[in-house]
RNA sequence: CGGGGUGUGGCGCAGUUGGCUAGCGCGCGUCGUUUGGGACGAUGAGGUCGGAGGUUCGAGUCCUCUCACCCCGACCA
């Protein structure tokens, strides 16, 4: 991709209402634009980073062998009277009249929806279990949207949900999701640890909550640095400085995202909505679920908040909007069209390249280079024959050759 | 939803106790000189001051209402 063409410029200077280190950062480099409070436009570059979160997700419910489908935003009250939600979440759902007078609302969540289908899928223990996900936008009339990325009003979300006969079949799949979950972290380069926590007024049982340290986080974990034990602080039972109940060492608080949340929901919603299965006795009974959230969104900006220094964003190596950002310091023509094979070279060899070939001073190319945070910059110069390869994290140089770049690119992206 | 704050060219801001053609920086266009960490000079385009109403000879400046946005809190599958 060639930078002039790029919709998406960068910016020197963001409102000063934009106080969270994502929505700054990620504004400033033209990854996302907003709309109104708590809602995000994507641009180009942002996209490119949303879809590698996606994809990594996508790749782990997958191999999970969750089935991935889509589901109705708009939805009609009839539903979500069923569970009582209409009414519970009437503060945090938009629910409003359509032009023929019926009351609809969009949807928060999707556990009305999908359990409505499976009683047309799911009718005997033949069918079970069954886990089924999606990637799709939520809406939820939040009080206060804040922290850019972290909390919007529409949002997207990956929610899988899975159905059971009994319990230990729940538990068991519980878990392994649960490691899915860290699976996905772990790819995209988060440091991020589970944690339990109150159910809500989704499920009775302790939920966990998958937490990234951070400054940016709204919540507060208490955890054992020891034996990685380590609750929300609503439920916790032990306070900051006393001993672990698992190892006895101390327990520190520590500020943290939620970047994903997982319930055993048990028979709430299947009961509500009349969902069972026969089982082998011919026996109807209710199905047990089960339902597992990821906020891409928020994933994003979780990665900046937990990964950017003074100059701009550093991704992750699963992040990074490109693989490499080519930087042509060309001052004469020759030097120039040299830069220009490389590109197309590079690109030859798969690697996705974002090429500076603007007609500006050179310190500008540097500065938007860092504020992007593509995991690579090459630079292209009159100076050197070489090529030089500068890591943007340390911003470490190396001078390269073409088939080093490539390997390089190959051990670092493997 | 309670408390606090902010809305002025595309972006960031200034605008004294109401007073004349509403300024500055960035960005943008043109010309030229430049180029290893956000270049410089010249020149040009661009706003009716969030919206509505009111007070006044006169409102970006005062009053009322309203909308939007931000921060703290409460809330948060």
């Amino acid at each position: 991709m060639k930078q002039s063409k790029l919709f998406g410029k960068t910016r020197k200077e963001v409102s000063k209402d934009e106080k969270s280190i994502n929505a700054e950062l990620l504004t400033k480099a033209g990854y996302i634009e907003k709309h109104m409070a708590g809602v995000y436009n994507y641009l180009p570059l942002g996209l490119r980073v949303f879809r590698k979160v996606e994809n990594v997700i996508r790749e782990e419910m997958d191999a999970i062998d969750g089935q991935e489908m889509l589901m109705t935003a708009l939805q009609p009250k009839e539903l979500w009277q069923k569970t009582g939600r209409w009414d519970e979440m009437a503060d945090i759902m938009y629910q409003f009249k359509d032009g023929h007078g019926s009351e609809v609302g969009l949807a928060t969540t999707h556990e009305e929806v999908v359990t409505e289908i499976a009683r047309q899928q799911i009718n005997s223990y033949k069918d079970l279990p069954m886990f089924v996900y999606q990637i799709q936008d939520k809406f939820r009339n939040e009080k206060r949207a804040k922290s850019g990325l972290l909390r919007g009003r529409e949002f997207s979300m990956k929610d899988l949900y899975s159905f059971h006969t009994n319990q230990e079949d729940l538990d068991k799949f519980y878990m392994v999701c649960h490691d899915a979950y860290l699976k996905i972290y772990k790819r995209l380069g988060l440091e991020a640890f589970s944690v339990e926590a109150s159910g809500g007024s989704m499920s009775k049982e302790f939920s966990h909550e998958f937490m990234v340290i951070t400054e940016a986080g709204e919540d507060i974990t208490i955890l054992c640095k020891k034996c990685a034990w380590a609750q929300n602080k609503e439920i916790a039972q032990v306070k900051n400085g006393e001993k672990c109940p698992k190892c006895g060492e101390k327990v520190i608080e520590e500020k943290t995202v939620e970047a994903g949340n997982i319930f055993r929901l048990g028979t709430k919603y299947s009961s509500a909505l009349g969902l069972q299965y026969t089982d082998k006795e011919g026996k109807k009974n209710d199905v047990l679920m089960g339902s597992y959230g990821i906020g891409l969104g928020r994933v994003m900006g979780t990665v900046v908040e937990a990964s950017h220094d003074k100059d701009g964003i550093v991704w992750t190596a699963a992040t990074s909007p490109y693989h490499i950002h080519l930087l042509n310091l060309a001052k004469t023509d020759k030097t120039s069209k040299r830069a220009d094979e490389i590109y197309q070279k590079l690109t030859d060899l798969g690697w996705d390249v974002l090429y500076d070939e603007r007609d500006i001073s050179f310190g500008k190319k540097f500065k938007d280079a860092d504020l992007l945070g593509i995991c690579w910059q090459l630079i292209v110069s009159d100076k050197n024959e070489d090529l030089e390869l500068v890591a943007r994290a340390d911003h470490k140089k190396e001078m390269a050759s073409l088939d080093n770049v490539d390997k390089k690119l190959k051990e670092f992206y493997k």
